[in-house]
DNA sequence: GAATTAATTAAACGTCCGTTTTATTAATTG
DNA sequence: CAATTAATAAAACGGACGTTTAATTAATTC
């Protein structure tokens, strides 16, 4: 046997990318195999060589891609107001959105670092450090305008991320709660954490208004 | 050769255990081989067959054990006092000085349920259940106390957690902050974040002395 | 329609894995 | 001090792993 019949580079690197994320995500980088995902694609393992030159290089790259489509889909949401209680709401509801859809894409690439090279790692670390210190420059513009309560700003901005992150490890799309509900729930408390400076109804249209947005 | 001048079971099983956390929580469980285990303890692969029968087993007894020590150092912190506030307060502190002291243990417990077999698998979850649920009963007696603002119990709860287990990702005993410190912060976003009702010096008061009883 | 390029299979390579078996020595017991 | 038990080493087992090589067929180009 050898090439056959339909076959289509695209369309194959496509469901190498989708086999691997949801492989990896279910059983982790080292629990699967190159032939795995290959029986779950419908090829022999040999044939993922054509697409990735190693097993570690298709895990990079979708943690590559994963990190730069969020940095993408944060900068289209960046709203034009500079009011830093407005772009901590925006931050979040995107936050919140971005990996809820992509649940199995997130456990991947926050699950799986240690199974990156030295130089991979890296790479991967700059782009999350770029996209968490968009979140400090909002709570220290927010507390140095008097809008925020903060007493530590690096503690903050973890805090937070972690929280919001924390939402793909019980969130359930079919189940009791919308993405738009559990967005809301997250936003009033990170509202409260942060002691933002606001009255609950400007807060409510806000928040109204993003979610519409999307 | 064969037994070795000076072995002692004892000493070998909790070298074992030992080296099994550090290397798992560094590699992974599924790239850490029995064979690394056995050499960073001194002896050979076989040997670890004398004190857990297989790998997952002696997974598996490293979670089964965090959880159980998690579950009796909660027992014994857990107030006399029934305000839910002080609750509240208890259980942040012990939460986080608990899973700083034990980072490695810690991230091994929440990164490697899914090296676990069903039956495994469901002996832990319910031990982290059992756990879990009595920070949503502190919310929700907070909340009928009308001393705490709590949308959603369950959602709250996660929150919270993942916001102050989070701490283990960032934290590094020698750097610029004391475990009190990132406590005192934690429980003041905790605070604000439940909508506690208490003057600010009370809770001071209060934080100061749990903190002081550790 | 011949030549070229793209996509894939089949088979193999050397290595490492978890685990078992067997033998051997150290420590303890009576 | 003989008998027993505890703790280990050494070697092997079958299987799986990531990856490479070579051959083969489908699609495209000229």
């Amino acid at each position: 046997m050898a090439r056959t019949a339909g076959s289509d580079g695209g369309r194959t690197e496509a469901a190498i990318r989708d086999a691997a994320v949801q492989l990896i995500a279910r059983h982790g980088y080292e629990a699967v195999t190159m032939r795995q995902m290959a029986a779950e694609v419908g090829v022999q393992a040999a044939a993922l060589y054509r697409y990735f030159p190693t097993k570690e290089d298709l895990l990079h790259t979708l943690m590559r891609e994963h990190m730069e489509e969020l940095a993408a889909t944060w900068d289209a949401a960046r709203p034009a107001n500079d009011d830093p209680v407005a772009r901590l709401t925006s931050f979040v509801a995107n936050h919140i959105r971005f990996h809820v859809e992509r649940r199995h894409a997130t456990h991947v690439s926050n699950m799986e670092l240690r199974s990156l090279s030295r130089d991979n790692l890296t790479n991967i670390l700059k782009l999350r450090t770029t996209y968490e210190k968009e979140l400090r420059t909002i709570l220290r513009d927010g507390a140095d305008a008097g809008l925020l309560e903060v007493d530590d700003t690096g503690l903050t901005a973890m805090a937070i991320i972690q929280m919001i992150t924390g939402v793909i490890v019980w969130f359930r799309p079919d189940e009791r709660l919308s993405v738009d509900e559990v967005t809301a729930t997250y936003l009033a408390m990170t509202m409260r954490l942060t002691g933002a400076k606001t009255n609950t109804e400007d807060r409510h249209v806000r928040q109204d208004a993003e979610l519409r947005a999307r």
